[in-house]
DNA sequence: TGTACATCAGTGAACGCGCGTTCACTGATGTAC
DNA sequence: TGTACATCAGTGAACGCGCGTTCACTGATGTAC
């Protein structure tokens, strides 16, 4: 494989990383395509060599959110945790302050779900399939309770979403800490 | 006051009305004033005459779209229900396949809680304020447990905006199911 | 009762702007001989 | 080792389009006398 060829792979990638950032910090449809070549380093018309269309993008851009939010919630210091330890280790990591503002770093589903929810099958289809990993692997760490899996990580959307929206912190933490004790 | 405005009242109400519900069917962003006022039967150049601009509309039509959920929640059939009782009755409404799939007649968190969160202040506070409404009156029905009231709409939120934005109908029942389930 | 004028909600053409996308071009690198 | 040509990632001007907003106008209704 010739050296240019590398080249584009990483400028794929980075075009795909300040996607996956932009999107969750302002939104798919407040993110031009301008923004996000410039945040990678290119100039817009460099963007139809990697992607047919904005839209194209998205599901790229999911999964490389997803994949990092798997990392935060399964790797590193919660890697070895198990059952009730793992979830309230979890929680408190989702429910943090720190999530609830950095939007661009967090998890893709309070970010992008409702314009997600109104794409092309395509796009939803790569969301499903983050969404149902996210899920095995939290069932898995909950004795294979997938039900629990689900209903946990919609607290975890829910209040990071009313959370980011409301407009006191004092409020906004009040609700983060209510759905800690999520079971 | 004279019929004339009247008249001023009742296309302001249409147009509150036209926008509560299209913002929530379609986002914010991807409702154009052109959309909005056909939706409410008059054309784009009368809008100003109403309200200052896009943005100051938003405010107005979020209070409309939970006036809407309270009424399905508080009223009706749930207006005499109490403690655990109202909590399953009013989680099969709100987590109902109705409601995954009438974003435009439902609850406006799910639909416009990320667009909210990026709002300007103003918009944010309504927002707020809408939500402590509804908090007071879940707590309220919940024996005063306001941290329950705070975990059980974080639940219904966030299930709503995975089923809607996945795309298997089979899972999208399966989260809604295992939601119901929260306590 | 009729006429002239004032009011005002709503109309629709026009504005400037930013968007997604296209395309002729550049310039660096790789290949042939 | 040097020269000519091919390749190709990225550039930036240009495109058509839809958006939020403005504004001169219309036409129905209300008021004065």
């Amino acid at each position: 494989m010739p050296e240019s060829s590398e080249q584009k792979a990483r400028s794929r990638a980075r075009i795909v990383e300040a996607a996956s950032r932009l999107f969750r910090g302002r939104g798919y449809r407040d993110t031009s395509v301008d923004d996000l070549m410039a945040d990678a380093g290119l100039t817009r018309g460099g963007f139809y060599a990697h992607f047919e269309s904005k839209a194209a993008l998205l599901g790229a851009a999911l999964e490389a959110a997803f994949a990092e939010s798997r990392r935060n919630l399964f790797e590193g210091r919660l890697a070895a945790l198990r059952g009730d330890a793992w979830r309230r280790a979890a929680s408190e990591r989702y429910l943090s302050r720190e999530h609830q503002r950095r939007p661009e770093e967090g998890c893709a589903v309070p970010a992008l779900g409702a314009e997600v929810a109104r794409a092309e099958p395509e796009v939803r289809d790569a969301f499903e399939a983050e969404v149902r990993a996210i899920l095995d692997a939290m069932s898995e760490r909950l004795d294979g309770d997938r039900a629990r899996a689900m209903r946990l990580l919609s607290t975890w959307v829910g209040a990071t979403l009313l959370s980011r929206a409301v407009h006191s912190p004092r409020l906004a933490d009040a609700i983060r800490r209510a759905a800690r004790e999520a079971c």
